[in-house]
DNA sequence: ACTATCCCCTGACGGC
DNA sequence: TGCCGTCAGGGGATAG
């Protein structure tokens, strides 16, 4: 499931592959996978080159010249990456959008019709204030945590999930970053200490810029522009890793659900 | 205002 | 073998 590290990955990629780029048609499979008329997404794209993309949590912005901007959405299984026009579309592509003077195509692919394609009006600032987005996790700092974690009763991994507190960790990463803070994740926001959070703050950009370098985790479906896996997999120390000794203290680590989701940590280390 | 729950969608998996 | 129920999960909608 692509969350930041992946989303990251993906927008260098279109930087360094599609920026400047002209598109000459929008081909739409599926209308489930455009949040606007799909004419207004052909307009939007169309009406100018790729200026910059950009990207704030889990959303990559494309930036059109003629001043449109739109905002993309991978969710779960969503997949965006170049490939020749004569790849034939498969039941699971959904968008093909066909650049000028290139033999390319950028594919949008979604097994489970996830994502999301839409215009953003007011552009990509306006559009993180409008979905009440909270600071990116790469920037946000351990003041800001602070006074939202003070604020709640949820627990800590629900507050780390919540889109609004702090933008761009899912349910990989939030495990990862809790268990390098040595933080449980069933521990109320509340009461952790200013220097646990300052610790928690450290270990998600830790954790996320370890795995932008390694160019993301693909557990399933997640490919980057290319079409190539991540390789954060095989670095990940609790997710996924229920009975395997912690790389800290070799006890076995425990799946448990917190915000309803399947949670891993170690019931030593973390507390 | 805050929090929990349901829903979307499809493939994987377990039970019989 | 094959059928069917259940689960997974990000974020929006809805219900307490």
């Amino acid at each position: 499931m692509p969350e930041l590290p992946e989303v990251e990955t993906v927008v260098r990629a279109l930087r360094r592959e599609v920026r400047g780029a002209r598109v000459e048609a929008l081909r739409c499979h599926c209308a489930a996978v455009v949040a606007d008329r799909e004419a207004a997404l052909r307009a939007a794209l169309c009406e100018g080159p790729f200026v910059e993309f950009t990207r704030h949590g889990k959303y990559i912005f494309m930036v059109m010249a003629g001043g449109s901007t739109v905002a993309v959405h991978l969710r779960m299984t969503g997949q965006l990456f170049l490939a020749g026009r004569e790849r034939p579309p498969d039941p699971h592509t959904h968008l093909e959008i066909l650049l000028v003077d290139s033999r390319r195509k950028l594919v949008y692919r979604d097994v489970r019709k996830f994502g999301r394609f839409q215009v953003a009006p007011e552009g990509a600032e306006g559009f993180v204030r409008r979905k009440k987005l909270g600071p990116d996790a790469l920037a946000v700092t351990p003041d800001e945590l602070l006074g939202l974690f003070c604020r709640t009763r949820r627990c800590t991994k629900a507050v780390l999930l919540d889109q609004r507190v702090v933008a761009g960790l899912g349910n990989i990463y939030t495990d990862e970053a809790l268990f390098r803070a040595r933080v449980a994740p069933l521990r109320p926001a509340r009461e952790l200490s200013a220097r646990e959070v300052r610790e928690l703050c450290g270990s998600i950009r830790e954790v996320l810029y370890a795995a932008i370098a390694d160019r993301g985790t693909t557990i399933s479906d997640y490919v980057g522009l290319e079409g190539t896996p991540g390789g954060f997999q095989f670095s990940l120390r609790v997710y996924g890793r229920q009975g395997q000794p912690c790389a800290r203290c070799g006890t076995p680590i425990t799946r448990t659900v917190a915000a309803g989701r399947g949670t891993w940590y170690c019931p030593v280390c973390q507390r």
